[in-house]
RNA sequence: GGAGCGUUGGUAAAUCGGUUAAUACACCUCCCUUUCACGGAGGAAUGACGGGUUCGAUUCCCGUACGCUCUACCA
């Protein structure tokens, strides 16, 4: 079968927002359908039951963006086959679920939610199929008549699948092989619900074959209702034109067992979103990975060697060497339990891969929020470069590198007080003097002078490095400390040495 | 309970019957650095259990255990 369009379709979280999972199912669907010349399309599940709520489906394509996985199809950008919106669609999925019923592959059902809650009560694992059938409320035990009759008075109704007995169903996946489900193990699920709105299975089968769709993976999770999406297939379409099937394995948990969830993240202080999502209904925020100063390179690469790798070793991945090295046969079956260390150094190692131009802007916007306005591109370049070995985020640059702009605010005098003595108050009264009548700072002058003059005054330029850093910096961190004086250039560095001499009588 | 899927160090994982069972993250030690990092060298740590098949099983088969997913008029 040609590859022509991978298709990913998902319902956005409940809150709406997308999660991790989400992202990385979206993910392995773009590299698999660029890497075979094929159209990568989106398509979103809105429906009640999701609160498909305000925005979320702009906020997905933000992400998307981000990320750098452009659909080639999708309800916001259109194609063939409009409408995309399964709101708009209702009639379309009508018509199938009547033509299952013509051909006796689907029945009317009249019971009540209560009246199926007191029969799983009853009942033991009960399912609603073949055994269970003839003790509810439906046309396949009703007849024409009665049902014909109820239909007209208005009685609500679902329309479910009537699954066949005893028949075993073979699904292949393309990570899994053959898999094999009996149909005495599934229940008539409900394919068009009581409000007319199809459920996930009829409407996949129906738009998958309407809109030509050849690949479709989704999570694992789906694997269970698989069978009835190919008898769905087999009953409407034809086996022939059903899509291939890959069903991804989960991210779970890092602690503990399970699904990675929103709360794990909140619990364990990392995000799990793409980018921020705030709930419009209760203004709650679910931190994302853009906020908390992740490349999207290093997101894009952390989440695609969750569950596969190309077998050499290779770590780290450009999105152009992802397209031309994944293989759905390297990801793996089980589920990966998430581990946000491993999420960081991916970033700290593209912050130190990427040239600094790609997201000097996006710091430059991070000093402005603390006030620090960039007036010379150049330097600040300059200064990123000299940093970026330290940054693990990108809002991590604020505080390696906020001093070279702006004196800091706190000083870690405590780092300094308890060795400091009278000599070492001369020597920097002296240092001030030397810069004072020099021109030009030069770090290398600058050691050669600042350690000539530590031997006139009988010290070790050890024990006065520490103290002028953290009268630059503010703290025992950062760069060469000439360098940092070069950069700051004299005046700063004499009015920061001054500034803390005061502090420290 | 049932069905399906899964199980290599703490985590992510390589191996496609024969290796001292890679590698990366995290951890520890040392070197570099008169700061913090980066970097470099080294260390500790793994095939769930039991049967087969085989000259030989982490690898193939069957059980058991454990975990996960599904079992909604949610997706």
């Amino acid at each position: 079968m040609d590859i022509k369009k991978v298709r990913v379709r998902f319902a956005p979280s409940p809150t709406g927002g997308l999660h991790l999972g989400g992202v990385r199912t979206v993910l392995f669907n773009y590299l698999f359908a660029k890497q075979h010349g094929g159209d990568f399309i989106i398509r979103i599940e809105d429906t009640d039951q999701t609160r498909f709520v305000d925005g979320a489906e702009a906020y997905i394509f933000e992400t998307l963006k981000w990320c750098g996985l452009q659909p080639d199809e999708s309800p916001l950008h259109g194609g063939p086959f409009a409408p995309y919106r399964q709101s708009e669609r209702k009639l379309i999925y009508k018509a199938y679920a009547d033509k299952l019923i013509a051909n006796g592959q689907a029945y009317y059902a009249f019971d009540t939610a209560e009246e199926l809650d007191v029969k799983r009560k009853e009942i033991p694992n009960f399912q609603y199929n073949y055994a269970t059938r003839n003790l509810l409320k439906n046309s396949l035990i009703l007849g024409d008549d009665a049902t014909q009759k109820l239909l007209s008075q208005g009685v609500s109704y679902v329309i479910r699948i009537n699954l066949p007995l005893n028949e075993d169903v073979t699904i292949t996946d393309m990570i899994r092989g053959d898999v094999i489900f009996n149909t005495s193990q599934v229940d008539d699920k409900v394919l068009l619900k009581a409000d007319g709105m199809p459920t996930y299975h009829l409407a996949v089968v129906v738009d998958d074959f309407l809109m030509q769709i050849t690949h479709a993976f989704r999570g694992e999770e789906w694997l269970p209702s698989a069978p009835v999406h190919v008898l769905l297939w087999q009953y409407l379409f034809g086996l022939d034109n059903m899509p291939q099937w890959a069903h991804l394995p989960l991210i779970l948990k890092p602690d503990g067992h399970g699904k990675l969830s929103k709360r794990d993240g909140d619990r364990l202080g990392f995000p799990t979103f793409a980018m921020d999502w705030t709930d419009p209904k209760t203004l709650e925020v679910a931190s994302g990975f853009k906020e908390r100063g992740f490349l999207p390179e290093a997101f894009v690469n952390m989440l695609a060697a969750l569950g596969w790798n190309d077998g050499t070793g290779q770590e780290i991945f450009t999105i152009e060497e992802l397209v031309a090295k994944f293989s759905m046969e390297r990801v793996h079956k089980g589920g990966a339990k998430f581990d946000y260390e491993k999420a960081k150094w991916y970033n700290s190692e593209w912050i130190k891969k990427m040239p600094v131009a790609s997201y000097q802007l996006q710091v430059a916007s991070l000093f402005a929020a603390e006030g620090i306005v960039i007036a010379n591109d150049a330097k600040f370049t300059k200064v990123l470069e000299l940093v970026k070995d330290r940054c693990t985020f990108l809002n991590d640059f604020v505080t390696q590198a906020s001093f070279f702009f702006k004196a800091p605010e706190s000083i870690d005098i405590a780092a300094i007080q308890p060795k400091w003595d009278d000599k070492k108050n001369m020597f920097f009264i002296e240092l001030i003097r030397v810069l004072e009548i020099s021109n030009l700072l030069d770090a290398a002058d600058l050691e050669i002078e600042f350690k000539e003059l530590a031997a006139v005054n009988q010290l070790k330029p050890g024990e006065l490095m520490l103290p002028f850093r953290v009268m630059l910096v503010g703290g025992k961190f950062g760069p060469g400390v000439f360098e940092i004086a070069e950069m700051i250039g004299k005046d700063a560095t004499i009015n920061r040495i001054k500034t803390v001499l005061t502090d420290l009588k």
